[in-house]
DNA sequence: CGGCGAGTTGCAAAAGAATCGCTTCTAGGC
DNA sequence: GCCTAGAAGCGATTCTTTTGCAACTCGCCG
């Protein structure tokens, strides 16, 4: 079950302002219109991705379910087929392991990642925006080439200031990112 | 360049051109500068790196090393030393895998990689210096920001035409990569 | 020019991440 | 309510990368 926090969808906000509605909402309108079904475990990882509202770990959203939750392989699976539909972006680190991020239509997102602790932050608007551009160059490029299904990967890396400061910690403890 | 500067080797083809040294040499000029030993395995790993000049999977350089080479274990290890004392750098594929690239000094590349054959191929010189200028605001940025030891991931990704053409191939057989 | 030792390698085994096969379950159309 | 294709559960597996430890060797020193 899913509790409280969202009504039995007599669409309390949603109707509201017809645009604006709840992020779960949403992105299970977009799960429907891909032609994929709504169920209990989707719900639950969608709405624990939308929580964290940042890139996460497979193994960190199975974690955020709870002992209730389902099988990690379900959440591999989904995430897949999430991906497959845009309604998640994936981001890399290092270890060449990926974290999800939901998408729910805003543009593409970079950041930088922590060498420490694996803290996420988002790269300002200004850079993101001027990097958006350039990446785009390339994508429009590769498609002139003849490319189809064009995509891409960035990632920043770096010690974070504050990550030094948390060094001695193993994981990241301000931020349960992973 | 330096040519002169260390004559204490035979000089087998170096000396040839008279400043134009042998890449191998250049690249175990760089182990020695770090502190690194040169031994046999390691040779033969940066020779068979030069002779891809392109991004290649450890596997594929264990291969090319033939039966009398190293265990597979040391081009790991080669492979991380290398990159640490920036002699190779890595490019990643969407599977998280990495390839890795020698590197002498040139301005960092950018690739497409073709999602059916994995085949790499540079990103156009035009594209290529836009993006390493979007990339170097964000990383100047961060840095200003406190970051240390930034650092960045960007690969593309896509059908290539010719990939398309390909496809029953596993590995790409022809590819001029560039 | 032979010995010594820290750095390297080899081999076996382990650790992880992600995938697959197959059975059972269920969302949601009829 | 019934039915079935899609989804989830669960065990086992594949594949890449890492680790532990003994043996080896590069290259500095006497």
């Amino acid at each position: 079950m899913i509790a409280s926090t969202q009504t039995n969808h007599p669409l309390p906000i949603a109707v509201k302002g017809g645009k604006e509605q709840a992020p779960v909402e949403l992105a299970c309108a977009k799960l429907k219109e891909a032609g994929l079904r709504i169920t209990q475990p989707r719900v639950a990882i969608l709405a624990a991705l939308i929580k964290a509202g940042r890139p996460t770990s497979i193994d960190a959203i199975h974690g955020e379910l709870g002992s209730n939750s389902c099988d990690i392989v379900t959440v591999y699976r989904c995430m897949a087929a999430f991906e497959s539909i845009g309604l998640v972006r994936r981001a890399f680190l290092i270890n060449g392991t990926s974290l999800y991020e939901i998408n729910l239509g805003d543009p593409n997102r970079y950041h930088v990642v922590c060498k420490q602790t694996n803290q996420v932050q988002e790269i300002d608007a200004a850079s993101a925006s001027e990097l958006r551009r350039a990446v785009q160059v390339v994508e429009d490029t590769l498609r002139a080439q003849g490319y189809s299904e064009v995509g891409h990967i960035v990632e920043f890396f770096g010690k974070s200031p504050s990550g030094s400061r948390l060094q001695s910690d193993a994981q990241a403890p301000v931020v349960p990112a992973l």
